[in-house]
DNA sequence: TTTTTGACGCTCT
DNA sequence: TAGAGCGCCAAAA
């Protein structure tokens, strides 16, 4: 259980717990970990810990499935590149079908 | 030590 | 239905 670790690390095991394939959004986790109003913190959690951790930033976007966070990586096309890689349509730095690939951790953690 | 910025989301008008 | 404002926490300078 990582209860005790700092909101930042209950990102990263979110973020790190999304399967391949799908995707979730800043808000989402937020909500899941019981802070839905520090959506920012979530994003900014990723930003710190994507760099420091291995966290699949490419598979968390905002809640209107465009790859904010995209000009974050080492290329803003990789985000894009990761994505389509795992099977997700992604045009326009938008994910396609958003709903269709999203994963809610209330849902699937649940 | 204090101030500013930052990958957002929700509610109100 | 559309637009604007508010709220939260942490890290870096």
């Amino acid at each position: 259980m990582a209860e005790n670790k700092d909101f930042f690390d209950q990102v990263y095991q979110v973020a790190r717990l999304i399967p391949k394939g799908r995707v979730t959004s800043y808000g989402a986790i937020a909500k899941y970990l019981g802070a839905a109003k520090s959506s920012r913190i979530v994003g900014y959690a990723m930003n710190s810990s994507f760099s420091l951790k291995n966290v699949p930033a490419h598979r968390v976007v905002n809640r209107n499935g465009l790859l904010t966070g995209k000009m974050h990586f080492e290329n803003p096309d990789k985000m894009q590149q990761l994505l389509e890689a795992e099977g997700i349509k992604v045009k326009d730095d938008k994910i396609q079908d958003f709903k269709s690939v999203f994963w809610d951790p209330m849902i699937e953690l649940l």
